[in-house]
RNA sequence: GGGCGCUUAGCUCAGUUGCGUAGAGCGCCGCCCUUACAAGGCGGAGGUCGCAGGUUCGAGCCCUGCAGCGCCCACCA
């Protein structure tokens, strides 16, 4: 029985399948199967920032390639997606859309609505608040995401969605970081810290970005002491002279070894700094002695330490310098009054007066070189870090620990990467590792630390002992929650206590997407069906916060791996083959894609890029998927309505038997292509059989199955067209569920989505051991009669009187069987075989009266 | 500075253990209303496989060097 429409068609395909899978439950999660059955992903939680771009599309929809091949392999998939919402991205978003900005010490305002229009000044507003309007903005772009991934047509159980700010997720990271800390995994430090000043917030190593940046070269003179001479540095940051606290020099350099030990005083300031030797001080970058400031770079900070060297410090946290000269002995009696001079200006501004001050005293040697050099930058800052020392949150990384480093590297050899180059990345991440993973963000929209602090009878905070929140509690905010022991009103009064304000980064709760998926403890049957998970896509910008972060943590928490296969996808380029930009203005948006060509269309695109490999939008290729898509309606349309409701017969015919044979082939091809992960080859090599049975094999079978020889001719010819409608749409199905899905239901009951995969054992039981050269040799002829017919400018019903094959024994011996459905589709009267060495087809066209 | 990847027709790319006159799609040109498909079908032209060496009976595929592009990492005064 067949249902096959009159005008088969993809419009609306999305809308009705989508509905249908949402009420069958078709992606439904069987949380009965063991863990063995099951096949389990660590879905990416798009970041929702409101933005839905080509490269959103990208990665999902070659991940949902192999997911549905794992699911119609016979796996209970395992597949939830979360959204990440906390963090700086979606603060940032809140401040441009409402016009306002988070000022933490604001009281709560309950009627409080946000301006119209954001207007020039930012509005500002309580934490809560502040809070209040993110959950409110990232409502609306999750619904927007939502309704993306269902008409791309992801097959996630969309019961099992989680957010990265949601409650589940708070206590998953809450209760993590306590065990970090417990074990001692996780601490407290106060340290030199990368420091965004526009933000007012640490960030970790993994964050940073390089720039070639416009600076300056400045040749300084340092005044020598007691008789010496004067010392010449090089540097491209003059208004952290204040700030310096030694000069540096190699160790072996002869132009400075007897120098070490002796003393030295600052320009402008008459500070007295020791002149010290460090083996990272490179003798070949400028005057070969540097100064060291706390802090102008990373490197200072390692002199700092290293060295033993005291701290000056003129950098305000809001990116200008401290209005108040640091501690320092200076013997410049101007010293001060010319401190306070740069005091509170911005670095831009300090650099400029300073060098005036510079040449007026004549201690600069020469004018400032420009040069462009790498500095620095928090990825989405748009000015360069600083370091200022503040109180932070540190996770070891193995950053100062070869032993857990080694540790680490090994996990990543454990773990399988698809691509396998990939993990080189991950490689060079760990072994660059230079400071432990800074996991506080002095913001607002992010997980609490769930931590006290005590406070003493002077009224001082006693960092030292943190009061930490129980498991049970879980999750706790400690600007609102109070500690065992106290009550609400002791906060912030001597003797009482107060909640730390820091939020925990992004990734410190992104690195738990396992087991936020799997709901660890809080619903451990399904953590233990579920995990360690099978798989984690995800894109290759992001191995050394996400990648990392998570096996890190899993290493941690587990000793395992989160998971064991990953696959890294490709960049997403524009058409021009640049990176995507809005600023250029080059984003078209995925649903001007899907309603222009189609869900599957646009799919298929993904798909066609390679695993691991960059890929440009291409809609020319988006149209190729559309046409494949109509063509898979089309084609099925005819082999069904030539099948009629009589699909039962034996498959007798031997060119019947060789097209299955070869489809054989394409089904354990294309099945060793997912099995490796490789979804792009396992479509390349479906589509091609698919067009070569569309031109060749539908015609060669045509005639014969609409009945014009025998009966069982007929019988074998459909029993074919089923078996092979049948593998090749299942064959489709990962890439292209809707039309997939559409042409399943003309004919057969449930979803092709949960029916099994392409067996070939089965398909060989109808073929046995047929010769693949049947099908081929007759296509090949075919094809050479279709071409005499063109090029003679010739209709494809033209009549042929006599063809003459000339081919080897084998294949005219292979094609013998074949020849009638030849002469049938070739509308040939006559057909001779003559032995050749080389293969060629003579035409003799019927001549028209005309 | 170290590393990884890429370099095949005008464009986008296949080419998995070395062996058929090197493939596809788009674009271009030509033909065809063929009872599944004319917003389609069929066919054609088009390449010294980045450069230079080497291994081999045989190399786009293996080795060495070089160049260009992209990316990752790096303590870049």
């Amino acid at each position: 029985m067949t249902r096959v429409p009159e005008k088969p068609s993809l419009d609306g395909l999305e809308a009705r399948w989508s509905e249908r899978w949402d009420a069958d439950g078709t992606y439904r999660f069987d949380r009965t199967k063991t863990r063995e059955e099951i096949y389990s992903i660590d879905t990416p939680p798009p970041t929702v920032s409101g933005s839905l771009h080509m490269g959103s599309v990208f990665g999902y929809a070659q991940t949902d390639s192999i997911v549905r091949y794992r699911r119609m392999r016979g796996a209970e998939v395992f597949y939830p997606m979360g959204w990440d919402d906390n963090g700086l991205a979606t603060e940032r978003r809140v401040q441009n859309y409402f016009g306002v900005r988070c000022d933490p010490s604001l009281a709560y305002a309950p009627d409080f609505v946000p301006p119209e229009k954001p207007g020039k000044d930012a509005v500002p507003v309580s934490r809560p608040n502040f809070v209040e309007l993110c959950e409110r903005l990232t409502e609306i772009d999750e619904q927007a995401f939502e309704e993306l991934w269902r008409r791309l047509g992801l097959s996630v159980d969309w019961a099992l969605i989680y957010t990265t700010i949601g409650e589940s997720a708070q206590r998953v990271s809450q209760r993590a970081f306590l065990r970090n800390l417990a074990r001692g995994e996780a601490y407290q430090a106060e340290a030199p810290t990368l420091w965004d000043v526009d933000d007012r917030t640490a960030v970790a190593q993994a964050e940073l970005e390089d720039r070639e940046q416009p600076g300056a070269t400045h040749r300084v003179r340092f005044g020598g002491v007691d008789g010496d001479s004067d010392i010449v540095i090089e540097t491209t940051r003059p208004e952290l002279i204040p700030a310096c606290v030694a000069l540096v020099a190699h160790p072996d350099d002869a132009r400075f070894r007897d120098r070490f030990g002796d003393e030295v005083s600052t320009p402008l300031f008459g500070v007295r700094v020791p002149v010290v030797a460090h083996h990272l001080a490179d003798p070949e970058k400028g005057t070969g002695i540097a100064m060291i400031c706390t802090f102008g770079d990373v490197t200072d900070v390692v002199w700092w330490r290293e060295l033993r060297l005291p701290t000056r410090s003129v950098m305000g946290r809001d990116g200008r310098l401290t209005p108040d000269p640091p501690d320092w002995e200076a013997t410049d009696p101007e010293a001060d009054a010319r401190y306070r001079e740069l005091g509170g200006k911005t670095v831009k501004q300090a650099r400029a007066r300073v060098v005036d001050l510079l040449r007026d005293a004549g201690r600069l040697e020469g004018e400032p070189v420009p040069i462009t050099h790498p500095v620095k930058f928090y990825e989405r800052g748009s000015r360069p870090l600083e370091i200022v020392t503040t109180r932070q949150w540190y996770i070891r990384n193995g950053a100062d620990d070869p032993e857990l480093r080694a540790v680490l590297l090994e996990r990543g050899r454990e773990l399988h990467w698809h691509p396998p180059h990939m993990r080189t990345r991950y490689e060079s991440w760990v072994e660059g590792l230079n400071t432990d993973w800074l996991i506080s963000r002095q913001r607002f929209f992010g997980v609490p630390f769930p931590v006290w602090y005590p406070i003493d009878d002077d009224g001082e905070v006693d960092h030292a002992r943190p009061l930490l929140a129980r498991e049970d509690q879980l999750p706790v905010d400690p600007s609102n929650d109070a500690p065992d022991g106290y009550d609400d009103e002791q906060r912030g009064k001597p003797g009482g206590f107060v909640g730390d304000t820091d939020v925990m980064d992004t990734w410190a709760t992104s690195s738990l997407t396992p087991q936020i998926g799997t709901r660890w403890e809080d619903d451990r049957d399904l953590f233990t069906r579920t995990f360690p998970m099978n798989l984690r896509p995800q894109g290759g910008d992001i191995i050394r916060t996400w990648l990392f972060a998570t096996l890190l943590r899993s290493h941690y928490e587990h000793g395992t791996l989160p998971w064991s296969d990953t696959t890294i996808n490709g960049w997403i380029l524009d058409p021009d083959r640049k990176k995507m930009s809005k600023s250029k203005g080059n984003v078209v948006t995925p649903v001007e894609y899907f309603e222009r060509f189609g869900s599957d269309a646009v799919r298929y695109w993904a798909q066609s890029g390679r695993p691991g490999v960059d890929t440009a939008i291409d809609e020319g290729q988006i149209k190729v998927g559309r046409r494949l898509a109509i063509k898979i309606l089309n084609a099925s349309k005819f082999a069904l309505g030539v099948i009629g409701d009589d699909s039962g017969g034996d498959v007798t015919e031997p060119i019947d038997r060789s097209m299955l044979r070869t489809l054989t082939d394409l089904v354990e091809e294309a099945t060793g292509a997912f099995e490796g992960y490789d979804y792009s080859r396992a479509l390349e090599r479906t589509e091609r059989f698919f067009w070569g049975f569309c031109d060749d094999y539908l015609e060669l079978v045509k005639q014969r199955a609409y009945g014009a020889g025998d009966e069982g001719g007929a019988r074998s010819a459909r029993r074919a067209l089923e078996l092979a409608l049948s593998t090749q749409v299942r064959l489709f199905a990962p890439h292209l569920p809707f039309v997939s899905e559409e042409v399943w239901s003309w004919w057969q009951d449930g979803s092709i989505h949960r029916a099994g995969w392409p067996d070939p054992g089965t398909l060989l039981a109808d073929t046995g051991d047929a010769d693949r050269l049947t099908y081929h040799v007759a296509a090949d002829v075919l094809g050479e009669i279709r071409k005499a017919k063109t090029s003679r400018q010739k209709s494809l019903r033209a009549e042929v009187d006599l063809a003459v094959v000339r081919d080897t024994a084998e294949r005219l011996h292979a094609l013998e069987p074949a020849l009638a459905d030849v002469r049938h589709a070739g509308r040939v009267n006559a057909i001779e075989l003559l032995e050749a060495a080389e293969f060629a087809v003579e035409v003799d066209l019927t001549e028209d009266a005309a």
